[in-house]
RNA sequence: GUCCCCGUAGCUCAGCUGGAUAGAGCGCGGGACUUCUAAUCCCGGUGUCGCAGGUUCGAAUCCUGCCGGGGACACCA
């Protein structure tokens, strides 16, 4: 990179790092995704135009002092950690000192007074050591201007698939961290400007689905505890059933006899799968709707298959010299996707996606040696018609009422053309990361590499067990592990309806006031809050008594601060507000700081797909809210400090509302 | 065996694109409601940031090795 004349540079500003305390592994198919959303976005910050003054201070400095500046500089102009540091502090001084060999201490002195005197808000700019530039800011214009930050339409659509739980028994709270976590993707993207279409996988074709249906046509099963649903008996059934396929061969034959009956669609084992898995998806769904997460397509796995999507895909893949039919040993008979992860895979072209990848294997297969197709080859076939890449399309049909469209037998016109995404969000757990890889290096096989950069796998840790909740189901835990897996095949794991249930329960015996929200919709608060808020890597450790807990960092919490905020205004509705300037308390100077940071938390969590970024920050604004609260009066306030706290308050009601209709949590104006 | 993720307060977790005295919630002890909802707030924490080296003016953060936990590497999904 050449320099450049005297006060050229750009300066990169890194800015909401401290806010949210920034994760996010820095991919750059996430980072593409961020500034297409930036780029949309209406009018400047105040942050933005703090950094823009700090961007006109370096250039000034350096035409004064003849310095050649790089083109860019990763600069960041962040809060403060202390308020005696000021409001804001940057560290340009120490990405200076490197360019102009000199101390930051000095460069820092130099730079306070410039900004102070280019940049208006800023009212004060002191060095402190070892070279920051902290500056104090006058808030009052920020408390006039727009509310919340508005975004341009993209032309863009995304196909965010969550959820995609094995139709075959309940779901659990695994699952449902995969909802929660893809639903707030999809309202992300959509609060950015973003076209997003939901999908849900329903594999109907799998060894799950296999394992709950012989066990309905074979075994004359009475569920130890009786339910009225059938997803809650389906789940104890198959843990009988996956008992005996572990250990029985005439078990083991069944399945393999549903398995192939499945995929052949035509005979009555076949049709009784199709009624199971549609009354699964039926109760799945309701278990998610109920936590306000809904879909606009359900692609099922046996549509996939039907429609022929996989002989598109194999006679375009058969072109690549990465798809294989081997003839010899222990993969004689089958079709087999070569990753060039073996070093003796000379002459493929790489480096592309995993091709080379030590953490991959060298042949994943996509046909098995009988002719049936592996789970990856479908999910390829079902990627190249998600990006609209396959000639071909489903029959659609309506499931009736607000509920999703589903791919069919036989069709009726669908309300618009679904897929042909130019964007694909996965979110699914970190265990089909090499899954997904494949079919990334598969779309890059077939010349679609626009596509394979275009998907983006959002991987999360799984949702396990503490000791005290795994004991409590009956798991052996004299192992004294720190955590246990949910498991489906041995009936391990808390079921999401149970979940709402007990949370609900917990809430209801804690309230004060019957009069607002209702307490299963502060129970979804609650249990969406406690997915969201771990960071996406993390493995939750699952705790039944942690959950049902509406204290502290909680989403009752955050759902109580916008309550407040409301009841506040209310209070205040008649009040007549002026715009008089006055200086702001240590606390108010918080609250409007906290509240200058949204657009680019937004925008952030939207560069980095990650809801964990927007959890944060409203857990933030409501405890900076709370303390403003609990110390400053509004509505007795005398008449020169009141206008200031209503427009805070103001603020703080509609910035933590929209937090919330991101996050998917209820803004209740009363609890 | 190879590769990936994790290891921070009693517990669950933030912080880790290097920077100013390492934070929160829970738990525990104490205090605050005739005042905009106390589902709240305030006070009380030196914790071998797994261990050992290294890079740096500066490391919880980057590099190497080791130890411990989890996961992936299926003609499962």
């Amino acid at each position: 990179m050449g320099a450049r004349g005297p006060g050229s540079a750009n300066i990169v500003s890194i800015s909401s790092r401290i806010w949210t305390g920034r994760q996010g592994d820095g991919r750059t198919d996430r980072e593409d995704l961020g500034r297409a959303a930036y780029a949309g976005r209406r009018g400047r910050s105040l942050v933005d135009e703090l950094a823009a003054g700090v961007q006109r201070a370096v250039a000034a400095w350096a035409d004064d002092e003849q310095i050649q500046l790089p083109h860019t500089l990763a600069v960041a102009v962040e809060p403060t950690a202390r308020p005696e540091f000021g409001d804001y502090t940057t560290n340009v001084a120490f990405a200076l000192a490197k360019v102009a060999r000199r101390a930051p201490l000095a460069i820092a002195q130099a730079l306070a007074p410039r900004v102070v005197a280019l940049c208006p808000l800023a009212t004060a700019g002191e060095a402190a050591a070892p070279g920051y530039v902290n500056l104090t800011v006058d808030f009052w214009p920020g408390l006039l201007g727009p509310d919340l930050p508005t975004f341009a339409p993209a032309a863009t659509k995304v196909v965010v698939e969550h959820t995609s739980v094995n139709p075959n028994k309940a779901a659990h709270v695994g699952h449902l961290r995969s909802a929660v976590v893809g639903d707030v993707i999809a309202r992300l993207l959509r609060r950015v400007g973003t076209g997003v279409e939901v999908h849900n996988y329903v594999d109907d074709l799998g060894k799950q689905v296999a394992d709950t249906l012989i066990g309905l046509l074979h075994l004359d099963f009475t569920d130890p505890v009786p339910t009225h649903r059938f997803d809650d008996f389906c789940w104890d059934l198959y843990a009988e059933v996956a008992r005996r396929v572990a250990t029985d061969p005439e078990w083991q034959a069944r399945e393999r006899a549903a398995l192939e009956a499945l995929e052949r669609q035509d005979n009555g084992t076949a049709w009784v799968g199709q009624l199971m898995t549609d009354r699964l998806v039926h109760e799945q769904l309701e278990d998610m709707g109920r936590f306000h997460i809904q879909y606009d397509l359900l692609v099922h796995e046996s549509d996939i298959v039907r429609e022929g999507f996989w002989a598109r895909a194999f006679a375009d893949l058969s072109r690549s010299p990465r798809l294989v039919h081997e003839t010899t040993g222990r993969l004689a008979g089958c079709w087999v996707l070569r990753t060039g992860a073996d070093p003796s895979d000379d002459g493929l072209p790489e480096p592309e996606a995993a091709a080379g990848d030590p953490r991959f294997n060298p042949d994943k297969v996509l046909v098995r040696s009988n002719g049936t197709l592996t789970y990856v080859a479908k999910d390829i076939a079902y990627h190249l018609w998600k990006f609209g890449r396959l000639d071909q399309d489903f029959q659609y049909r309506s499931t009736g009422g607000d509920g999703p469209w589903t791919t069919a037998r036989v069709g009726e016109p669908p309300p618009h053309a679904f897929g042909r995404a130019d964007r694909v969000v996965n979110v699914i757990d970190h265990r089909q990361d090499y899954a997904q890889e494949m079919v990334r290096l598969a779309l890059a096989a077939l010349g679609h590499d626009d596509a394979a950069t275009a998907l983006t796998h959002v991987s999360y840790g799984v949702v396990s067990l503490s000791p005290a909740t795994a004991a409590q189901l009956g798991v052996d835990t004299s192992a004294g592990r720190s955590s246990y897996p949910m498991a489906g095949r041995q009936g391990i794991g808390i079921k999401v309806s149970e979940l709402l249930a007990v949370v609900k329960e917990a809430v209801a015996a804690s309230r004060s006031r019957d009069s607002g929200l209702s307490s299963q919709e502060i129970a979804v608060g609650a249990i969406r809050y406690y997915l969201l808020r771990h960071n996406l890597s993390t493995e939750i450790v699952f705790d039944v008594d942690a959950a049902r807990d509406v204290h502290g960092n909680t989403g009752p919490y955050l759902m109580y601060a916008h309550a407040r905020a409301s009841s506040v205004l209310r209070r205040v509705a008649d009040v007549p507000v002026d715009d008089v300037p006055r200086p702001l308390t240590p606390a108010e100077r918080a609250l409007a700081r906290q509240l200058a940071a949204w657009p680019a938390v937004l925008e952030e969590a939207a560069a980095a797909v990650n809801p964990t970024l927007l959890a944060t920050y409203a857990y933030r604004l409501a405890e900076e809210f709370t303390q403003f609260y609990e110390t400053h009066p509004v509505a007795r306030a005398a008449p020169g400090e009141r206008s200031g706290r209503i427009r805070l308050t103001r603020r703080v009601e509609r910035v933590l509302h929209d937090a919330l209709d991101v996050l998917g949590l209820p803004a209740p104006e009363e609890m």
